[in-house]
DNA sequence: TAAATAATTTAACACCGTTAAGCAAATGTA
DNA sequence: TACATTTGCTTAACGGTGTTAAATTATTTA
C-alpha cells in the first residue's frame, strides 16, 4: 500500500516542521520563549502531539543541537579542504567555526553553552568594569615603552580574557579533560601573551 | 524611637537571607531549580514576601551577580597588591580570576553566561567530536617532526579552542566591542598559535 | 480601648511541561 | 454495507512557575 509511503513522509514532514518551528521561535525571541504550545501554534496543532515525535522538550533541543554540529563539522570540512598547507587549513577552520557562532548564533548558543543574558550589563553596573581597570592598567605599565592606543590595549585583555575565559567556560561545561592538561593550556597562553606584550 | 532601628536592620537581614538562600538553593540544584515559592521555603515565608524586598526574581539575580563581581573584583586586586613587577601582577591577577571561577562557579556562571547542560555530550552525540577530529589531523601534520603525543596536541587544541570560544562568548554576552578589534585579536591570536605549533 | 497602619498570607491569573482520557474520522474486516 | 478497530487529534487535568490583588492577622498609634 502506497499510502503507508505517504502517511511516513508526511509524519517525517511534521517532524521536520516541529524542528523549524522551534529554531523560528528561538532565533526571534530567544531560547526562554521556546515553548510546546508556541510550537503547537506555530505548526497549526495542540502541544501533546508533539510528544509523538518527540520524548520532551529537551529532546527537540538535543536535535537542534546536532543539527549545529552537522553544519558545523560541514563548514569546518568544507573550508580545510580549500587549502593544502596545514597553516593555511587551520586558519581556515577557524575562521569557519568563528563564522558559524555568528551565522547561527542560536545553534552555538545550545552547543556550547553561552548564556545571553544582558548585553548592557556594565552599563548598569560598574562593579562589571573593574576587573577591565586592574589588568589595563598593568598592561599599559609593560608596554609603556611602545605608548599603546587605548585600543591597543583594549585588544590585548580581550586577547587575554577570550583565552582564560574560553578554558573556563569549557571546563564548566565538560570535565572530561584533565586538569593537568589545562594547567598547562592556561600556563603557557598567559605567559605567551605577557612576552608578546613587550616583543 | 529605636525600635525603628531594629526594624530597618530585621529588614536588612531578610534581605540578605533572600539572597543567601538563593545562591545556596542554586549551588545545591543549579540556577534552572531557583524559584521564588523555594527561596520563601527557606527563609520560612511565603512568596509574595519577597517582592517587598526584590522586585522580581531577575532583579535577585541581578544581586548576585553584581556581589560576584564585587568579590572577583577583590580577589584580582589583592592578587595585585601582593606583586610589585607587572608580568607578575598579570599573572596572579588572571589565576585569581581562574580561580574564582571555580570557587564561585555558580556566580561565575551567572556573571559571564557560561550555561552548564550535559557533560557527556560527546558521548551521546559522536557529531560532537568532528571539530576535535579535523583540527588536530592538522595540528599533528605541522607539529610532525616533533613527534606530538596525543596530550600535547590536545593541549595545542584547546589553546586554539579555548580562545576563540572564550572571544565568541564575549561577543555573543555582549555587543559593546567593536568588530574591528575583536577580528584583530582573531587574527593575531589564530597566526601566534599557529607559528608557536612549530617554535 | 478603638482606629490606623503594617506585616503576612491566601487566592488567583496566566503561563509552563507533561500525561490521561475522550472523541471523531479513517481503516480493516465480515 | 455494517460493525469493530485502529489512528489522529483535542480537551482536560496535574503540578509546577512568576507575579499581583485581596483578605487577614498583628502591631502600632491616638
Amino acid at each position: 500500500m502506497a499510502s503507508k509511503d505517504r502517511i511516513l513522509r508526511l509524519k517525517e514532514e511534521t517532524r521536520i516542521n516541529i524542528l523549524d518551528a522551534s529554531l523560528q521561535i528561538v532565533k526571534e525571541e530567544g531560547w526562554q520563549a521556546l515553548s510546546m504550545r508556541k510550537i503547537a501554534d506555530a505548526i497549526e496543532y495542540t502541544a501533546p502531539i508533539i510528544y509523538e515525535y518527540f520524548s520532551n522538550k529537551d529532546a527537540i533541543r538535543m536535535e537542534l543541537t546536532r543539527k549545529g554540529f552537522l553544519i558545523l563539522a560541514r563548514d569546518m570540512r568544507q573550508a580545510k579542504e580549500k587549502h593544502r598547507l596545514p597553516g593555511k587549513q587551520l586558519e581556515a577552520m577557524w575562521l569557519a567555526y568563528w563564522n558559524f557562532a555568528f551565522a547561527e548564533r542560536e545553534l552555538y548558543q545550545v552547543m556550547f553553552g553561552v548564556d545571553v543574558n544582558c548585553c548592557e550589563l556594565c552599563e548598569i553596573m560598574p562593579e562589571a568594569e573593574v576587573p577591565y581597570t586592574l589588568v589595563s592598567e598593568v598592561i599599559e605599565e609593560i608596554m609603556v615603552d611602545k605608548k599603546p592606543s587605548e585600543d591597543e590595549v583594549c585588544v590585548k585583555y580581550y586577547t587575554f580574557w577570550s583565552v582564560i575565559h574560553g578554558l573556563i567556560s569549557i571546563n564548566l561545561v565538560r570535565r572530561t579533560t584533565s586538569d593537568e592538561i589545562t594547567r598547562e593550556v592556561l600556563k603557557t597562553a598567559i605567559s605567551g601573551i605577557i612576552t608578546s606584550l613587550t616583543a
